[in-house]
DNA sequence: CTTACTGCAAATCGTTTGCATCAGA
DNA sequence: TCTGATGCAAACGATTTGCAGTAAG
């Protein structure tokens, strides 16, 4: 399991593993498929350590952003959302956003690898990370819309 | 000129050319090739229009957005940021940003449409619009990280 | 035992809003 | 004239910071 995973990266860098901190791994973790936003991150771990205050959550997802544990999306509906991060897989991986529904769709397409090849050579350009999101109407949504 | 078709669609939807927001129009024409966040373009409003107040500027972009005339995109530095919209023009066009000298490159590709199209059949999901930034190191860059 | 971490409350920042006045159509 | 637009200041919500107490290593 990679919770030993991310108690090291901690330690790597002299930081320590909290209840508070343990906490947040663990919402987290179990919320792999959705994108948490800080006040969803608040709530959830609040089931499970009352005490906590929202600093904690802001300081601490923070500092698993800047270890690496999690990363940030920003999406359009105006607020950072944040999700477990596996390095590799994290960077291949991008958002359908349904207008209609707000539904998140995570794709991961090898389609990008030939973009990102064609744009590098192209621009010159080395890619390390990218934020791609598209909007737009899910499936769902589609039909639905067909019958208004 | 395109003046005259930005009165106009503050026109058709009962919208008034004021001084103030000729001015800011002024602004992101003369900075086409820039992003300019709220605060980048009041500081320049500033100089031909000194008496304006922030209250103006977040409400007549925030209108120019609903209308059409300014498109807002999201870069990781942490605000919003605005250009010019024209219409096509502006779904298809993406940025580069350099991590090292924070230089964005607009790119425009073909490739795009290829890859929507062939999302939009895997996935059953129409394509509306998206956001779409790569982040990494220009070629000057490039060549810099090289001599250290 | 030492230093990082926490919760709390105050401070700060960007953005929005209410209101009285002003000005474009 | 009439309604939308403006500037100002107050309000607001999200995020950050200072601080004294707490706990991980």
């Amino acid at each position: 399991m990679p919770v030993e995973e991310f108690k090291n990266k901690l330690k790597e860098q002299g930081y320590k593993l909290t209840p508070q901190r343990r906490h947040i791994i663990d919402v987290m973790l179990n919320n792999k498929e959705h994108h948490l936003s800080i006040d969803e991150i608040y709530r959830e771990v609040k089931n499970t350590c009352p005490e906590i205050g929202i600093a904690t959550i802001y300081r601490t997802v923070q500092l698993f952003e800047d270890v690496g544990i999690l990363s940030k999306q920003y999406f359009d509906d105006g607020c950072h959302r944040y999700e477990i991060s596996d390095g590799e897989r994290t960077h291949n991986h991008h958002h359908l956003i349904c207008n209609s529904c707000g539904s998140v769709i995570e794709i991961q397409d090898e389609y990008f690898d030939a973009l990102e090849q064609h744009i590098e050579k192209e621009k010159k350009f080395k890619i390390t990370n990218h934020n791609v999101t598209f909007f737009g109407l899910c499936e769902k949504c589609i039909n639905k819309s067909g019958d208004n």
